[in-house]
DNA sequence: TTTAGTTTTTAGTCTTATCTAAAAATATTT
DNA sequence: AAATATTTTTAGATAAGACTAAAAACTAAA
């Protein structure tokens, strides 16, 4: 039995530490999840203890096999989740997180399955997230931060990293859209800024906006 | 902020006294819940300081009407919930219960009222249990219990009282579904005991299992 | 109307998950 | 490589929710 805190444990573990594979450190965790440092060291004893990580004191922690397993099924439902959500209940894309958080603690393969099943088995959620499947496993990402597609060249939005309301309203605000096609104008070494032109409009995005957005070439 | 575990005890003060305006025992609620009379105790002093609740020490408790109308809205939740894993993810009745109990927790009043356009706002759950609407009420229930009928007479089988996954599948085994019409063939006094007639079978009936059947006729 | 029995409450303990403050280990600087 | 800074761990505390055992309050019976 995992706990729903034990849960959120191994979440930020697989995302922090690519699938829970690169060691992770307590403080990351501990900002990543809005805990205290002596929190996360508590925690991280317990999932070594169940197996569900490997740790060694003062180097961090990784993901054990079934530890990565049980962190992939918690964001797959999370996806699915949101998915359903925006697809069957008119949410938009920026007011389905919360919801998942509650939604993908939710216990029954069943319902898991069915819920895939039901959405027509999505491969990927409303940020451009891919739902990994039963095993945990996904196809790799092949989309690039938009900071390295050089001025000239034009690709699809296909994932945004930042799924927060805020963020999210932001692009809707700008017109801008999971599959959108963005071309590169310019590119602004003084703040990292970028010119970007969609099919509406012309615009400048921050770095730190840019850092979110992915697209497919 | 009500908790998962007031949001339980509500639910169990709402179903024994009567959308709690009967004042319920300690024990009773201990019983219902599976927990000790001193646990209940204490949640109950917990849910009056929230005013949720009316307690009076030894006198059993009532809910006050917003404890009511928060057992209501979970209880909604409950049932819409089980509504969605029959009829959208091919769940059969004895398997939704879990599950329901679980999802009746998440907090999204877009997702309630969401869920409920999405199913046709059903009145009724896949036992025959009415829908509260999201002022907690709902119509009056008409069917009476099976043990009522005067043999000769028929109706349709429109609730059942016990939801668990043992009493269903009994249902299943012996091809007894909500809206068959049953007939009352013979009532025995020494075991109270019924004889029944379906369309496809006659059968007798325990008076444990004809506590539970409820028609409208 | 005392006595016996039952129910409810209180008091104190346990577990889970969190925290603060202090100690220990590791990293970084000078 | 010693001194300083940072990170991590330990120790002890707290809150929620549950428990056991004992006390208190009610109820029923003789």
């Amino acid at each position: 039995m995992v706990t729903l805190s034990e849960e959120n444990y191994l979440k930020a573990i697989y995302h922090l530490g690519k699938q829970g594979r690169v060691a992770v450190s307590t403080n990351a965790i501990a900002e990543k999840i809005d805990s205290k440092a002596s929190s996360v060291t508590d925690m991280i004893k317990k999932l070594a203890e169940k197996n569900l990580a490997n740790y060694i004191k003062y180097q961090g922690v990784t993901l054990t096999e079934s530890g990565r397993l049980a962190a992939a099924l918690v964001i797959r439902k999370h996806r699915l989740w949101e998915v359903f959500l925006v697809e069957k209940l008119n949410f938009s894309w920026d007011e389905v997180h919360d919801v998942a958080e509650q939604l993908e603690h939710i216990k029954s393969l069943k319902l898991v399955n069915e819920l895939d099943a039901l959405l027509g088995f999505p491969t990927h959620d409303p940020h451009g997230d891919p739902i990994p499947d039963k095993d945990g496993n996904y196809a790799p990402i092949k989309s690039v931060n938009i900071l390295e597609v050089k001025p000239g060249n034009e690709g699809v939005l296909a994932q945004v990293k930042d799924s927060s309301d805020v963020f999210l309203r932001y692009l809707n605000k700008n017109n801008l859209a999971l599959g959108d096609t963005i071309k590169v104008i310019d590119f602004e070494p003084f703040d990292n800024s970028l010119t970007i032109e969609t099919a509406s409009q012309k615009m400048i995005i921050s770095s730190e906006v840019a850092k979110n957005l992915y697209i497919s070439l």
